[in-house]
DNA sequence: TGTACATCAGTGAACGCGCGTTCACTGATGTAC
DNA sequence: TGTACATCAGTGAACGCGCGTTCACTGATGTAC
């Protein structure tokens, strides 16, 4: 961290310091705005005010940088999934807890796929499969990506009981569509007009379906 | 239709004919083989076999050619839906029959997307809200787009009695939110690595549980 | 039926743009002696 | 503690690219007389 923060983009020593770090968070930034076509590695240099080809240091290409920022993308979607799942109370007994904390995982999903479109579009545009969805990278501050943390809940809701033991493979692919299809017709799609209230209206009618419906 | 049909772009008059739904199909091709961002106005003038300002006659930019090849494959997206649900017979009791027509509303949104996934991903890219989702280039052959032939499987479900008349409000958003989701999740995202019958699968469990979470 | 003319769809050359990427370089840093 | 040197992070100029868009034009078509 040299200069003066994030302030303009002089620095005083001729090595940067934590250049790729910067580069990430430059593109993250580029992300919050625009979505993944929106991480451009000349800008992302330009705010790290920085040459061009300084980026090939740290990134083999364009590609590479779009990897880690989608990464950071998904950290901070499990962060804020974490988030919510903390405010559930301890107290009461096991099954509402377990689905208390379900709900928990499906609303701090679309309260960031909300509150930060760009971001979330970002967390799913680098071309990856399940076996990513384990990598630390992707975790939030409990060491958990989004995935893991939604099975963990799925899991939890087979030990109380509620869910049958013999529908748990897989579910986690039929809760993730349900929230994954209405943060992306909210954000991106038809349902982009709706205002704060009935968006949070839609989403709890969501998620008690996915209850029912598991 | 001048020239030897879709051979080379070749023309033997100076005018076109019908440039402008050659610039659609042509937009269109490019969207099914990439996604909206696919659609470069250059190329598909030059399929077109046409200079790149001639496009300008017809669309006052490439936002615009986008907006009518997206317009095209929600009406490619309302055909295939129409094509399930005529597959479903017409005996049976009212109430399996408004189920059975509800899942072929599903799976022919699901089979759409597992399809056709870069003209999927063009018919969500265009900025629209629901005032164009009642639009009459989006239709199908019945003259209904995807959502209003979504929103009238749920009517016949309350018709018949299955899906009580207090929560068919809003029902659309719910059960496109999980076709939705899972289509995107397949096309573009962690579950892109699954195989037909693994994608079938998940699919039948995803309109499973729809059903019984409405 | 033939001719003059208005229309307007398509031409072709040019524009500026910003991008990703390369390459030979420079100079700050840390290490070996 | 001081000096020589290897390392390698960042420089700066240049590249080719394809894009969207503009503009004055040209020539096929259809209409009026």
């Amino acid at each position: 961290m040299t200069g003066t923060g994030t302030g303009p983009p002089k620095r005083d020593t001729y090595r940067h310091g934590d250049l790729r770090r910067a580069l990430v968070e430059a593109g993250t930034d580029l992300a919050r705005g625009g979505g993944p076509d929106a991480v451009v590695l000349r800008e992302a240099t330009r705010r790290a005010g920085v040459a061009p080809s300084a980026a090939y240091r740290h990134f083999a290409d364009r590609r590479a940088l779009l990897g880690a920022v989608c990464s950071a993308a998904q950290a901070a979607l499990a962060v804020a999934m974490e988030g919510e799942l903390a405010k559930v109370p301890n107290r009461g007994d096991p099954a509402t807890r377990a689905r208390a904390r379900l709900r928990a995982v499906g609303t701090g999903y679309l309260r960031f796929a909300w509150a930060e479109p760009g971001l979330f579009r970002a967390a799913f545009s680098a071309s990856e499969d399940l076996r990513d969805a384990a990598s630390p990278a992707r975790a939030g501050e409990g060491g958990l990506t989004p995935f893991q943390i939604l099975a963990a809940a799925l899991d939890g809701l087979v030990e109380a009981g509620v869910l049958p033991r013999e529908r748990r493979p897989g579910a986690e692919f039929l809760a993730w569509s349900a929230a994954h299809g209405l943060a992306m017709l909210l954000i991106d799609g038809p349902l982009r007009g709706l205002d704060p209230v009935q968006a949070r209206d839609v989403g709890r009618r969501l998620l008690d379906m996915v209850e029912q419906g598991l």
